[in-house]
RNA sequence: GCCGUGGUGGCGGAAUCGGUAUACGCGACAGACUUAAAAUCUGUUGAGGGCAACUUCGUGAGGGUUCGAGUCCCUCCCACGGCACCA
């Protein structure tokens, strides 16, 4: 009688398993494909933590479950291994990132492989491999030749006292992560690409490209990030409405939702970054005032801006604008709190109902004057809601959702204005002032300008010749060898970008590269694109809601309009792993000393044991705590689990389960019932109650000291999944040679799961009052006779008149009285 | 503020179609085995009342629909996550 070691167990079938080459994804195979996929980790220097752990066991029972259904399943894994971690690192010890990343890579392989993840390594792929970022290169440029990839002047995070650009997680609370200096906004030419072309829907030669927007229909996402990820692009409707300028010819054209209220517009708000301040100049009385308020925003930081509670401005003295509608003439401001970048950069002010010009308007004593009664009455000193319209001219009276459209169509008859649609998403700023990045392919000619980098020259390499010391420059503009360039073009001395891009570009595009990831030709063949994509399953955490998620759906629309790929969303079916909490509900920090290792658990428990705990705290999408004890439970389920197949006379039965004698009572209908359920719940990613469903069949099936082998079996092979490597050592014990990842998934019998007798509750005005066990099937007149005949239920009935019965069949039957 | 998700025993959670609320697991209590402990096994474990058979209450709060509500509708409270001066 063998123990159950997980030491030797398992250690021993994760070898056997490579060896075998079990978990290969064939190119070419008549089996239905399912690609399966894991975000691919950062591969940090504090390895693998429990939360991986959940997500890759959770995508590792899908991947089994579906070979085992005899689907050819794709389950790759690769790293994320460009980022500001590694390179932080590498300022602190001077050990160069390549280094450290190496090591990281090692540990988290050996971690993975030590839980017996079932993914096939010969599709590895790693983004700071120079054969894996020419392909990123040659998007860049794929883009940049097709007017994606543009530059232009934006504002950067800049700390004065290090000189240096700073990314946004550097520049957190807008405090300088170094130094601990205030960081300024500064003007920088950087690189841009046009995600805001593909937010709706376009035709490119006949064929439709679904946007940004009107693409999340035809995804199974969770609701969740499907609508943080609508929030993000922010499409509003609304009007853009020119207010005359006497002398100004443009005027100011403002954006607004809400033309409905425009008779209450009582002044007219611009951003500091607004042109006509330039524009006009001396015409404005007060322009020193106003150049400095300007100037005194600029210098805001992030801080001071989030901070800021009150409203600021100051009035353009000598300059009047004229409402369309009603030919007032009103005062003009510049104001921080319109936005530069957003709509038109300017607002019509309406105090009256909207509360930021309301704050504005009671600082500056202003004039606030109402347009718009609520329907229902209530007033507010503020009143933001639609109603009814009054003081409006020809359109006092009419509802707000009335008097747009009315007063839309009055804008365009007299040319005053037109629709328009605005949306919060910017361009995607890709360029990084940093060192551990893929290069942007780019050469800057004193002669020729911007030149792409030719194709052939690809990859531009990472240069080694680099100091990490904090200088005040990117370490590419340092090295040498990599900064002087001769220039493509004309041949004479040029210079190359010293940015990289944003990480976030390298994993827009990684599920591509795994279809094919050896290619030397191309990003990926044609034919392996068409074979594995698109993901049919995508499983990570909900942080990347909204960009990782964004941006690779942008890759894939502009590939697709490209003609390069034949699909437009990238991954068919997300979910997201809940984040595992520490023991007492917070999250697992370095800095509380709460975190979990896995390997602890792995070496105290087993990694079997370790996977279907964390399948089992809960379901995969939500929060929850950890909890050391509760492992006991799983070690139990294991143990007893081990016990059937070797503690129990197993019966050769030939017959199957369910048609032989041998079978304990009710034992096949269970194992049916078990089948069923866990087949389900996986498909559904129902993990914790798989579980439970398989422990009340163990439980019942210890009981006895016979058991037919078939059915023991077809347990361990639902349990392969949850537990490879006691399920394979089991099923190799009661003799079998072949693995167990080599089988058939169980069908159930779906006559075995009706049951023959059921418990037919009986109610009394809905109250539960007795339960009758009854053939199952049985008819409402039978059931009501039996029921009628109760002990418990007579008195129920006494001096009471039967008004109504009601019968669900197989279920309960609830008898109304009076 | 807006958007989203959720609130069920001492704890993690189950009930996904409106039909026995608390499956499964942890913990706790009692018993068996043991010199003892651990492990294992068996039983009990929502709250109140009753010797008992039983019975009343009970899924964040309050209302409603229904023969019947954790589940549907309305009003509200709380927690978590995302966005946030986006006109």
């Amino acid at each position: 009688m063998s123990k159950y070691d997980f030491k030797i167990i398992e250690p021993k079938w994760q070898k056997k398993w490579e060896e075998q080459e079990l978990y290969k994804a064939e190119d070419n195979s008549p089996k239905p494909k399912k690609y399966i996929l894991d975000m691919f980790p950062y591969p940090s220097g504090s390895g693998l933590h429990v939360g991986h752990v959940e997500s890759y066991t959770a995508t590792d029972i899908y991947s089994r479950f579906m070979r085992l259904k005899g689907y050819n399943v794709l389950h790759p894994q690769g790293w994320d291994a460009f980022g500001l971690p590694a390179e932080n690192y590498a300022i602190k010890t001077g050990i160069h990132p390549t280094e450290t990343t190496k090591e990281a890579i090692k540990t988290f392989t050996k971690q993975i492989n030590s839980l017996g993840f079932s993914y096939d390594w010969s599709r590895e792929v790693n983004s700071s491999d120079p054969a894996y970022y020419k392909w990123t290169q040659w998007l860049f440029l794929l883009f940049y030749k097709n007017g994606l990839a543009y530059k232009k002047k934006a504002k950067v995070n800049w700390c004065e006292s290090c000189q240096t650009v700073l990314a946004n997680e550097q520049a957190e609370g807008g405090v300088c992560d170094r130094c601990g200096n205030k960081v300024i906004q500064k003007d920088l030419e950087q690189w841009f690409f046009k995600i805001t072309d593909f937010i709706e829907d376009q035709v490119v030669d006949n064929n439709e490209v679904k946007g940004l927007l009107n693409g999340l229909s035809s995804v199974d996402w969770p609701d969740s990030t499907k609508a943080a990820q609508k929030n993000w692009i922010g499409r509003s409707e609304g009007s853009e409405i020119k207010f005359s300028v006497g002398g100004y010819e443009p005027g100011i054209k403002v954006f607004t939702t809400r033309v409905d209220t425009i008779f209450g517009c009582t002044y007219v708000v611009v951003a500091p970054e607004h042109p006509l301040l330039k524009e006009l100049g001396k015409a404005i009385k007060n322009i020193d005032e106003v150049e400095a308020y300007v100037a005194a925003t600029k210098k805001k930081t992030d801080l001071d801006r989030m901070e800021a509670k009150e409203k600021s401005g100051v009035e353009l003295k000598g300059i009047k604008t004229v409402n369309p509608f009603n030919g007032n003439s009103v005062s003009v401001y510049v104001a921080d709190y319109v936005l530069g970048s957003y709509g038109t950069g300017a607002v019509m002010a309406v105090p009256a109902h909207d509360e930021r010009d309301f704050e504005f308007a009671k600082k500056y004593n202003l004039q606030i004057k109402e347009s718009i009664i609520s329907n229902k009455g209530s007033k507010t000193e503020c009143y933001t809601d639609d109603g009814q319209l009054v003081d409006s001219g020809e359109f006092t009276g009419k509802s707000s959702a009335e008097a747009r459209e009315l007063m839309m169509q009055w804008l365009e008859k007299n040319l005053q204005g037109s629709r328009k649609v605005n949306y919060k998403l910017r361009d995607w700023l890709i360029s990084r002032q940093r060192y551990w990045g893929a290069p942007i392919p780019i050469i800057y000619c004193e002669k020729c300008g911007e030149v792409p980098v030719p194709e052939k020259d690809l990859p531009v390499l990472l240069p080694t010749d680099v100091d990490f010391k904090p200088t005040g420059e990117s370490p590419l503009m340092l090295s040498k060898t990599f900064h002087e360039v001769i220039c493509p073009v004309c041949g004479i001395k040029a210079k190359r970008e010293s940015d990289t891009m944003d990480t976030f570009v390298c994993s827009s595009w990684y599920y591509l590269r795994y279809a094919d990831n050896l290619n030397d030709q191309e990003f990926a063949s044609q034919s392996a694109l068409k074979q594995w994509l698109p993901v049919d399953v995508y499983l990570g955490g909900a942080e990347h809601t909204v960009l990782h998620l964004l941006y690779a759906r942008f890759f894939t629309k502009a590939l697709q309009k490209f003609g390069l790929v034949d699909f437009n969303e990238p991954f068919l079916k997300l979910r997201h792993q809940g984040t595992i909490l520490a023991e007492d509900g917070t999250k697992m920090s370095k800095s509380k000393g709460n975190v979990v290792n896995p390997d602890v658990i792995v070496e105290q428990y087993g990694a079997d044991a370790l996977r279907i705990y964390e399948m089992f705290m809960g379901p995969l999408e939500d929060a929850k705590p950890w909890n050391t004890k509760g492992i006991v439970g799983i070690t139990r389920f294991l143990e007893k689990a081990w016990k059937l197949a070797t503690e129990k006379t197993l019966t050769d039965c030939e017959v199957g389960v369910g048609q032989c004698n041998c079978a304990p009572v009710g034992l096949p209908q269970l194992l049916h019932k078990t089948i069923k359920k866990v087949t389900e719940d996986i498909e559904e990613f129902r993990f914790n109650t798989a579980i439970s469903q398989m422990m009340i069949f163990v439980n019942f099936a210890s009981k006895f000291d016979s058991l037919p082998k078939p059915a023991v079996e077809k347990f361990l092979k639902i349990l392969s999944p949850f537990a490879p490597h006691m399920a394979e050592e089991l099923w190799s014990l009661i003799g079998n040679n072949e693995s167990i990842f080599l089988q058939k998934w169980p069908e159930y019998n779906g006559a075995l799961i009706r049951d023959e007798l059921v418990n037919l509750v009986v109610q009394i005005n809905g109250k539960v009052r007795e339960t009758i066990e009854v053939e199952a099937g049985i008819t409402e007149e039978a059931a009501q006779k039996i029921a009628l005949e109760q002990e418990k239920i007579k008195p129920w009935l006494e001096n009471k008149e039967i008004i109504k019965v009601i019968f669900v069949p197989d279920k309960l039957i609830n008898i109304v009285v009076k």
